[in-house]
DNA sequence: AACACGTGGGC
DNA sequence: TGCCCAAGTGT
């Protein structure tokens, strides 16, 4: 769930997951549906079904308990890199190069000198991270968390408070006079594109009770000559995009190779 | 290696 | 207001 959204929006859908589905075995024995569904709006909804593969894929190979080494965590769906390493480490205790964005953006100042990491994690960042990692486990966990917040709270990507930093007399980036980014990051576009669509079709899917004809994501829903139940609102939202059909086309093929959705019954429907 | 992939808070 | 960016991953 934290895997490029913050943490604060994270947590109130954490503890619905967490009192709904308290093992692996709890939420691997539900459609995956039942995961995109309560995903709710936290975005890339992807993870939602990847997290439910993770977990099946807990139960048939690891009995039900979340594995606890690096390469047995990466080997799940949805787990790359950091993920592996920061439950490794957060969970286990184990000592792991965890390497997130906020970690890439404190050495990237403090040790290299510039403002930002590079556009890509590189093997460069890696090697870093690795040396100064502690050689003692549990101070190793402290170290990663330890890094991890100062570049949540105090290194942080925009206005970095180094009036209030604990590490600013070993800055490499203020000592050098806080020289500005090498180049601009790439900003995401949104509007009219594929994923806006992908998004405002979900969102009909996520309160649709019945699978949903293409005819209601085509039409007006005046032509439609009745109310939709329950899912008027996104629909109406989906609408306001006035998405070109081939676009809309693509945002349902799309959702469809994706395993977001199924079609059932001549309608769109979430994966049982 | 570059790109696609959601959403909303903050400035 | 629009843009930036957030505990990344898979292709």
């Amino acid at each position: 769930m934290l895997q490029q959204t913050p943490v604060v929006r994270v947590l109130p859908v954490w503890h619905e997951w967490l009192k709904r589905w308290p093992t692996p075995a709890g939420l691997a024995g539900e459609p995956a549906g039942e995961a995109v569904r309560s995903w709710g709006r936290l975005g890339y909804p992807r993870r939602a079904l990847r997290l439910h593969a993770a977990a099946t894929a807990i139960v048939q190979d690891h009995r039900g308990e979340v594995p606890d080494t690096y390469a047995e965590l990466l080997a799940l769906p949805g787990v790359g890199s950091y993920t592996a390493a920061a439950v490794a480490a957060f969970a286990y205790g184990r000592r792991e190069t965890v390497v997130d964005t906020n970690i890439r953006r404190v050495h990237a100042r403090l040790v290299s000198g510039v403002a930002l990491p590079a556009p890509a994690l590189t093997e460069a960042e890696m090697r870093l991270a690795a040396a100064l990692l502690p050689d003692h486990d549990e101070t190793s966990v402290r170290w990663n968390a330890a890094v991890m917040e100062l570049g949540a709270l105090v290194c942080t990507a925009r206005a970095p408070k180094c009036a209030a930093c604990p590490v600013r007399d070993s800055c490499a980036w203020l000592a050098a006079g806080e020289p500005p980014p090498s180049y601009v990051p790439k900003g995401q576009s949104w509007h009219g594109t594929d994923r806006q669509v992908r998004g405002a079709v979900l969102a009909v899917l996520r309160l649709a009770e019945a699978p949903v004809p293409p005819d209601m994501f085509q039409r007006e829903p005046a032509d439609l000559g009745f109310a939709p139940e329950g899912i008027g609102v996104p629909l109406a939202a989906l609408h306001r995009l006035n998405s070109a059909p081939e676009q809309l086309g693509r945002a349902l093929a799309g959702l469809l190779a994706d395993g977001l959705a199924e079609m059932h019954d001549g309608g769109y429907r979430l994966p049982a």
